[in-house]
RNA sequence: GGAGAGAUGCCAGAGUGGUUGAAUGGGACGGUCUCGAAAACCGUUAUACCCGCAAGGGUAUCGAGGGUUCGAAUCCCUCUCUCUCCGCCA
């Protein structure tokens, strides 16, 4: 959620930043808040002067009582009960323009960073680094939901009778690689100074709205109807709210929490080509790094954070490259986005492993995040997180790149936690 | 699932209708004292919004929402959450 000052002030700069995510509304939609904005001032600016008056009326009345002035006091009575009504008729009026003041800025998006370039879909995005050689593969290699299949590691038939499509059940040597990741991704989080946390997999409304998933993504989320808890699509939404309504000292900063969870995405009405075996699923295992920094260091961190991922990557031998987001391909929330993304030899395509984002002050706004500067002024922080990793297509990216005829070869620093060399 | 208790400032905790944004204690911060520290003493210690160049002023907030009243932390209603005991249970 953008912040009310910055859009008052420098309502030119939003709308220019918007341009880039190709975003319609964004002219008529400043223009509501600024003007909604301008009437919610007025009118709270009448009715404080009417409360102060009412105030010290009845301050007055008190006092009058007390001296035994009863005549006076029911004077005053009469024009404080006069007042009220107007008070009552106004303070609706300034809760109705409040509740329009947050319909309209959930709908507007964060401003893209200066570096975003404009465009419109995935075809506009910016490749700023790649690395890896693409693999040649032996005649007869197979994509990896045939090799699941084969290898008898991940079975998608036993997930639907149990759960359903998108539900996979691993087994054996599938099972303990999932593991072998998870572990060597937390240990490579610690390393790097991540703090682990380990979050309920279900949160409630609130959180849903710190993060920016509601009220926009509700649809995509599975919600506990009895309990009225939602599942999470991605550890982001417990570790940062963490901090929701939370004022840091700045010596705390900045925060850096890493967490594994499943995550879980109803993926509505996104199936169809392109989202065969580990490719889309509805649960699936991921790490999340997620920093909270004050605003100067943020895009630093930025870049430590992809740097993070990108020697993951690199430990695990995949090739890679790196792309950096355009503003329509962007998140709602998101001021700048990098993409990691793996090459799948067999699909002869690219995966998308990783999303790394700065969000500036556009969470913490929500979340009301804040630090006491060295004025002890309260100020908003910078929300940033990224994948490390997302479990499925870095596997389906092992299995379909590592394949020898002789099976599947592990990356040597998997090894340690796998316990096998080979599939 | 059954029964009960509670929700007040950073924390603990008082306050049952009229200068109560809120006693008191603790913590934290600043100062005095000290070579330094401790102790003691003094002081400071919320957030949001509005007006204002500023100084400053106003409004709201004692879980949330509504009601009674000239006036509510205090009375009434609804909701939420937490805790305790019992039950169930990894």
């Amino acid at each position: 959620m953008l912040t009310l000052q910055f859009l008052r002030e420098q309502p030119d700069i939003i709308l220019e930043g918007l341009k880039k995510r190709n975003f319609k509304e964004a002219e008529t939609l400043v223009q509501q808040v600024v003007e909604n904005d301008r009437l919610r001032r007025e009118t709270q600016n009448t009715l404080d002067a009417l409360k102060a008056r009412s105030n010290a009326d009845s301050k007055k009345i008190g006092e009058l009582m007390k001296t035994g002035k009863a005549e006076e006091a029911a004077a005053l009575r009469a024009s404080v009960a006069a007042d009220k009504d107007k008070i009552k008729s106004l303070e609706e009026s300034l809760s109705e323009y409040e509740k329009n003041q947050i319909e309209i800025l959930y709908k507007i998006p964060n401003v893209p960073a200066a570096i975003v370039p404009a465009g419109k879909s995935a075809e506009d995005n910016i490749t700023v680094h790649s690395h890896g050689i693409i693999p040649t593969l032996h005649s007869g290699a197979l994509p990896h939901w045939e090799l699941i299949k084969k290898l008898d590691i991940i079975d998608f038939d036993l997930g639907i009778k149990i759960a359903g499509a998108g539900f996979p059940v691993y087994k054996g040597k599938g099972a303990r690689l999932q593991r072998a990741l998870i572990n060597f991704f937390l240990d490579e989080a610690n390393k790097a100074g991540y703090r682990e946390i380990q979050p309920p997999v279900v949160v409630n409304e609130a959180s849903g709205y710190g993060t920016g998933q509601l009220p926009d993504k509700e649809g995509q989320m599975y919600f506990v109807n009895a309990d009225g808890l939602y599942l999470i699509p991605t550890a982001e939404v417990p570790i940062t709210n963490l901090y929701r309504d939370v004022i840091l000292n700045e010596d705390e900063l900045p925060v850096k929490n890493a967490g594994y969870t499943p995550c879980f995405r109803r993926e509505a009405g996104s199936w169809g080509a392109h989202v065969r075996g580990l490719n889309r699923l509805h649960q699936f295992d991921k790490v999340e790094i997620v920093q909270i920094c004050k605003p100067e260091d943020s895009y630093r961190i930025l870049d430590e954070m992809c740097a993070h991922v990108q020697g993951l990557l690199e430990k695990l031998e995949l090739p890679y490259r790196k792309l950096l987001l355009c503003g329509g391909d962007m998140g709602f929330n998101s001021a700048i986005t990098y993409d990691m993304e793996v090459y799948s030899a067999a699909q002869q395509r690219w995966l998308e492993v990783s999303s790394v984002s700065n969000f500036e002050t556009f969470q913490a706004n929500r979340l009301k995040l804040r630090y006491k500067n060295k004025e002890s002024k309260t100020q908003l922080l910078h929300t940033l997180n990224g994948s490390a990793l997302a479990l499925p297509r870095i596997v389906a990216a092992l299995l379909e790149n590592n394949q020898t005829p002789d099976g599947i070869r592990i990356p040597k620093v998997l090894v340690p936690y796998t316990g096998f060399e080979s599939i």
